[in-house]
DNA sequence: CCACCCGATATTGGCGCCAATCTCGCGCGG
DNA sequence: CCGCGCGAGATTGGCGCCAATATCGGGTGG
């Protein structure tokens, strides 16, 4: 009722991304439209908006399903964000500020605080805010926004990386390498540590092919 | 009247891209419906996707217009080309076949050749033809329509940079290095020439603020 | 017994109307 | 003469209905 235009598609991106769509599950339109409390004609507006952010796929005649990113995909989808992040990266290292150091700062150290106990849901948030804060630092919003619905899409695989038993060990410390060569404000340090970071990732989503 | 559905996203985009549709026009649905033969739900359907894509800003309540892309936006695009079209340079160097290499060396001839005749317009378009193959070659579908989408949004900027006196003697070696390490099959040499070329680009971008 | 065809059902796509909202211009008052 | 408020026009947003199309099931014939 209260719903400002646009809310549909960010109500139906946030249950994709929560989970409460799985993969390939059938978006009805007429489903959403009485779940969500809007029109039909909103909750199609929205479902258009999220196919072309790559989350769902939608076929003339056939409906909507939340899409189903394969393995390959996710890769893909990982190198594109090593290039962009690390180019995020040193553009952060360069205009950081020194709120901006100690906010990045904090959030390294609750990292390291994650790692210690043991939390790997606090963790993968903090890895979320960690890369979301660096992209905003940088100030490319072109980047930014790509990277974000390219998040969007790999949410899962990346929740399911991060499941994985000693992923925290490997993890922490390029991060961590990440948080440091942008207090330092050494660009180029930050985009290879990021580079290293996201070569990580990639070798460990292929490894799963194993 | 024979339009499949989303084809009148693709008449506008082309419109756009063409010029027919200047930086800053309001489109009126209405007017868009009745020029395309289309019902207003499907133009309206487009703009959405269109807004998606970067091409057109909807406000609501206050209707479509054409987005003008500024210069500083301009350099932020390119600087993510940069980092999207060096990868795939690298990864076509990688995959690339006997087909597709005759195919690039065909595309530097011809290159070569409208350099040599001061054809700047079929020099534009082999620009954009030689680029748009390495994404194609190269396989990385998630780049490849990331970067299918920038274009869209930075043709007039870089159609204009192609206008510009001189341009064409700069650019042509660049692509040139690019082609040669695709045929040699050189990742590395690929990748740094195409992140050469691109820097060379960012750069008479920046030229344009003095 | 199996394959194919055909009809019932569910879902999307399209169209017209009406309400909500914004923009622009006119008139009023200071 | 200028600033302000208000109303008319224009445009978008939302809703309900109907047609077009795909899917799934049963029935029939070989």
């Amino acid at each position: 009722m209260n719903d400002s235009p646009g809310s549909v598609a960010d109500a139906v991106r946030a249950a994709i991304v929560r989970g409460d769509f799985g993969p390939n599950q059938r978006l009805v339109e007429a489903d959403l439209s009485e779940q969500l409390g809007a029109s039909r004609a909103a909750v199609r507006s929205a479902l258009v908006t999220l196919a072309g952010e790559g989350l769902v796929e939608r076929i003339p005649h056939r409906g909507a399903k939340v899409r189903a990113v394969s393995l390959a995909e996710a890769i893909e989808i990982s190198e594109v964000r090593l290039a962009l992040e690390s180019l995020c990266a040193a553009k952060a290292a360069e205009v950081v500020t020194a709120g901006q150091r100690t906010e990045l700062a904090a959030i390294g150290d609750r990292m390291r605080a994650a790692v210690a106990a043991g939390d790997v849901l606090g963790y993968s948030n903090l890895n979320e805010e960690l890369h979301r804060r660096v992209r905003e630092i940088s100030g490319q919003r072109t980047a930014r926004d790509l990277l974000e619905r390219l998040r969007a899409q790999n949410v899962r695989h990346q929740f399911k990386l991060a499941m994985r038993p000693g992923r925290l060990a490997v993890s922490l410390p390029e991060h961590l390498a990440i948080v440091e060569a942008i207090l330092a404000g050494d660009p180029v340090a930050a985009e290879e540590a990021t580079r290293a970071h996201l070569r990580g990732v990639i070798d460990a989503l292929r490894a799963t092919v194993s």
